[in-house]
DNA sequence: GGTCACCAGATTGCATACAAAGTTGGCGGC
DNA sequence: GCCGCCAACTTTGTATGCAATCTGGTGACC
């Protein structure tokens, strides 16, 4: 399950053919098939997916305003290359927005709700099963779902975009700082945040919930990427 | 002093010309010279500022981002008439957001934050005392301003950014549902802010900044807009 | 040999032209 | 007289063309 397959658009109601574009992006580079730094070129993008230049830079404002891509004047759009405060002020973020959002689901949360949650639990645990790099990649996505459908339950569509993008963000910086070693995200963690849920034990969720997000920061390797502050830290270009 | 006078681009690297028309629709939209429902045709807009459709759609793409334009495929932009359910939406996350800005920021303040404060309320106190319209319209600005200070001083990118969105997205509510009578937003409020600041009493600053915007919702009129949801209720256009 | 200036290539920024969708007004039929 | 259909207009969506800017390399000059 993917975000474009929420039953309302993420924004407004911008074009389209921009917002498939924006969104097959916005996947591949939280998948990592597009590496940090990559440029993204407006006439490669478009002959790419078959269109034309004004598109793509819609689309491309669009994941700049995300956070996922950094574009600089008169010279082109990159893959966004968060560096380690970036990654931390995103989890700050996080460990502020996601207890309340707990709080709130739990006021509304319902059986048909729990069984969605039930469903995005079982998809984990079968790409947990695997084996391979496609498979880790759906691991994420699997996880950053989990915590999207909180937000949606949470009913508050501010704050719901707010993690749309805290979401992909996460993710983007996960694949960048990983350590391959332990389990990027605890999958354990969220069966015992959804029975927190459903035991409508607000303070246990938000605590679940901390300690979750730190785990998951914990698992990263945030050094100062070799110390040295010079361009984008030689991007991977 | 308005946000683009900051010395960080609120976004990636946009274009520039839309971004200064970006700036000056969302003063206008703010300042209510831009009453909600109004349409912002591209050819229209275009011809005021002197660009071509293309740096409009730019713009009104962005704005539509931050929740202040509505976009309608192949109908066009209009200025966004926040219904009281987004209103509400838009406080409460404020009101989860700010106290955790409060604490942040006071582990960071500093003499010289401290006078820009200062600055800021004499500012605010300049306005209070005048009358007319044009002077609210700037006293709802200066208002946001000192909110806006308090994000930009807690350090933290992520947050900063939405809290602009939420700052202009509650100014486009208060001069929606505002009523005229009180203050919109108690002055001596951000005094005794600022006060807890200084004083580096999170809890206390916390609470004020609670009841602060507790105080400013008190005073919108939230009802249903008359309980007809024709087009746009009538959307003055 | 090193440095600076200049030039060629590529890429973005912006404007314009064309195509598609929606809206409005009028006309004809019922 | 009212309803439905059709056509012209208006507005947005997309593509393409041109100008400005930046990059990288080469050659002259110190």
């Amino acid at each position: 399950m993917s975000i474009a397959d929420y039953p309302f658009a993420p924004l407004g109601g911008a074009e389209d053919r921009a917002m498939a574009i924006r969104e097959q992006l916005r996947e591949a580079i939280i998948d990592r098939r597009l590496a940090p730094g990559t440029k993204l070129g407006e006439a490669e993008v478009g002959a790419l997916f078959d269109v034309s230049r004004t598109v793509v830079r819609s689309a491309l404002q669009m994941l700049s305003f995300e956070g996922l891509v950094r574009s600089e004047r008169n010279r082109g759009s990159f893959v966004a290359n968060p560096s380690p405060e970036e990654a931390r002020q995103v989890f700050d973020s996080r460990r502020l927005i996601e207890p309340a959002l707990a709080a709130a689901a739990i006021e509304r949360i319902r059986p048909t709700d729990v069984a969605r949650f039930r469903e995005l639990l079982a998809e984990e645990d079968r790409l947990m099963g695997e084996r391979g790099t496609s498979v880790r990649r759906a691991e994420i996505r699997a996880s950053g779902d989990f915590h999207l459908e909180l937000a949606r339950l949470a009913g508050n569509a501010v704050l719901e975009r707010f993690m749309e993008e805290l979401v992909a963000r996460s993710s983007l910086v996960i694949a960048l700082y990983g350590r391959t070693g332990a389990s990027s995200c605890g999958h354990a963690d969220h069966g015992s945040i959804l029975a927190a849920l459903e035991k409508r034990d607000a303070a246990l969720a938000a605590s679940l919930l901390v300690h979750h997000i730190d785990h998951i920061e914990a698992d990263l390797d945030l050094r100062p990427a070799g110390g040295l502050g010079l361009r984008e830290a030689l991007a991977s270009d």
